[in-house]
RNA sequence: GCGGCCGUAGCUCAGCUGGUAGAGCCCUCGGUUGUGGUCCGAGUUGUCGUGGGUUCGAGUCCCAUCGGCCGCCCCA
């Protein structure tokens, strides 16, 4: 015999079992139906782009992340990798919009639910491999800030729908930030950018943290200012006045808080819950395409976990692939992420009977073997999962295999039931078994079952 | 890419100061005729990550290497 190899897949990749799986599905199934509520279309990109049109933003630090591609071939004749595994979902869309903007109706609304790759460290909620659920709205030349306002209402009502355990989105606006530090004498993007960046990891470093990184920028003067800002607390409209009654006179700065005032009003508007989105001054977000509100959303009870829905603003989107300015703004749900932590808290949602499959046919005598297929057809006309035990083990087995699997039905047809014209259905939770009229069954079953199921 | 911890059965792990391997779970079968998840009994499973070294002898010590987990960078 030959050595076997080990079965295993690589560290950063995730594989579930049916039962798990139908419970993911079923989140992405929840997040697409409040995409689709809001009025998204569906796109989806290839998951390997020509480098060169992958690369544009990237620059460093992404690039180290990306996993290139190449055929066997193309290698042996030492070629180097023209293609590249997409290590999000944003970039793909520049790259459609500009290659689509003639057929595009703008504002274009697309939602993407894919799997994208990061060549990192894998830990919990972490992955090499993950699935990313984007939505953004591009605009041709501009596009209104009400927009910023609706992405957070998507995903408060797709949250909401998930029975999430308490979360809130952070939400912040990088003009407020910048308008302020450039009113405080650190002008310009080079000076601001890393202490964005130290703003963006207070959460982790704490104000000291932010102390020390402006000392080591020579920004010490900094501090004091910058500290009262970033832990003004309170309801979003609370901080918002304090932004105003901060009256700096910069241009940024104003229009800032201008916006942030108009998401304020928008988010009411929109009937989002007080609380569940916060004006957050510390939310900075290290990416530097951010250019106005920038969200990051975490679990209340499990800070640890990172942000499980994060995005912002982006004055130009495109601007590698087309001389037309396309603004947008965007928020990506890392599917994979959440999954993976709801899991490890026990916070996935119990499985539904209506999903899955149903009812298993137990076949005890193989003469009644077409009774049974016949059985099962009818079922299935009726709209349940059906699966017939073909088989015709020993009927402990076939209740095992049901118990384990999950379905909550079995039906035993024999010839004590078939000259009698019932069937018994057993409910595997209950503990129950009753005899019903063959004729009843269907009927009977989607009660059980508590669906409604279209017409046969 | 940097730092720390760890690699023993499919899974989770035990194996004291070196003397050639164990538990639980899982799985299979049985506790007789068509009734599960509980209980009882029986059984299968390992080149102790890999390579080298020290030693009469190494899962146990040393070195290297690969892999995993955690933290950092970055990010969903």
């Amino acid at each position: 015999m030959p050595p076997l190899i080990a079965p295993r897949i690589p560290s950063g990749t995730l594989e579930l079992l049916p039962r798990e799986q139908r419970q993911f599905q079923r989140m992405l199934d929840v997040i697409r139906k409040g995409f689709e509520r809001f009025g998204f279309g569906p796109i989806e990109t290839p998951v390997f782009e020509m480098k060169d049109v992958l690369l544009t933003k990237s620059g460093g630090e992404t690039e180290k992340q990306v996993y290139f591609v190449q055929s066997t071939g193309a290698l042996q004749q030492g070629h180097a990798p023209e293609l590249a595994l997409r290590f999000d979902l944003t970039v793909p869309l520049a790259r459609y919009v500009a290659m689509h903007e003639r057929d595009l109706a703008f504002p274009f609304r697309r939602y993407q639910i894919q799997r994208v790759y990061r060549g990192e460290r894998p830990q919990l909620g972490r992955e090499r491999e993950f699935t990313q659920c984007d939505i953004d709205v591009i605009g041709k030349d501009a596009l209104d800030p009400l927009h910023d306002a609706e992405i957070p209402a998507i995903i408060v009502g797709i949250f909401t729908d998930l029975s999430l355990p308490p979360f809130t989105i952070h939400f912040s606006n990088r003009k407020v930030l910048r308008g302020f530090l450039e009113a405080h004498g650190a002008v310009g993007p080079e000076a601001q950018e890393p202490i964005l960046r130290a703003i963006d990891k207070l959460d982790k470093t704490g104000m000291e943290g932010l102390r020390e990184s402006l000392a080591a920028l020579g920004r010490t003067e900094l501090a004091e200012p910058l500290g009262r800002l970033v832990t003004l607390e309170g309801t979003s409209d609370e901080v918002t006045r304090a932004l105003q009654s901060l009256a700096l006179n910069q241009p940024l700065y104003t229009e800032g808080v201008q916006e942030v005032a108009a998401m304020g009003i928008a988010l009411k508007a929109l009937g989002v819950p007080e609380g569940r989105v916060r004006l957050d001054l510390r939310i900075a977000r290290g990416l530097d395409y951010y250019t106005g509100t920038v969200y990051e959303t975490f679990l209340d009870n499990h800070p640890g976990f990172g942000s499980i829905c994060s995005g912002g603003r982006y004055e130009d989107l495109a601007g590698y692939y087309t001389r037309s300015r396309l603004p947008g703004v965007g928020i990506s749900i890392g599917a994979t992420r959440l999954f993976e932590q709801l899991r490890s808290i026990g916070a996935l949602p119990p499985d539904s009977v209506t999903e899955g499959t149903h009812v298993l046919i137990a076949q005890v005598e193989p003469a009644l073997r077409p009774a049974c297929l016949a059985l099962g057809a009818e079922l299935r006309r009726a709209g349940l999962n059906v699966e017939t035990h073909l088989e015709g083990t020993k009927l402990d087995k076939q209740l095992r295999r049901a118990d384990k699997l999950g379905i909550p039905f079995v039906v035993i047809l024999g010839s004590a039931e078939a000259t009698r014209g019932v069937v018994a259905v057993k409910d595997l939770a209950q503990k129950t078994q009753a005899d019903i009229p063959a004729t009843d069954l269907a009927a009977y079953l989607r009660a059980k079952v508590g669906f409604l199921c279209p017409a046969p």
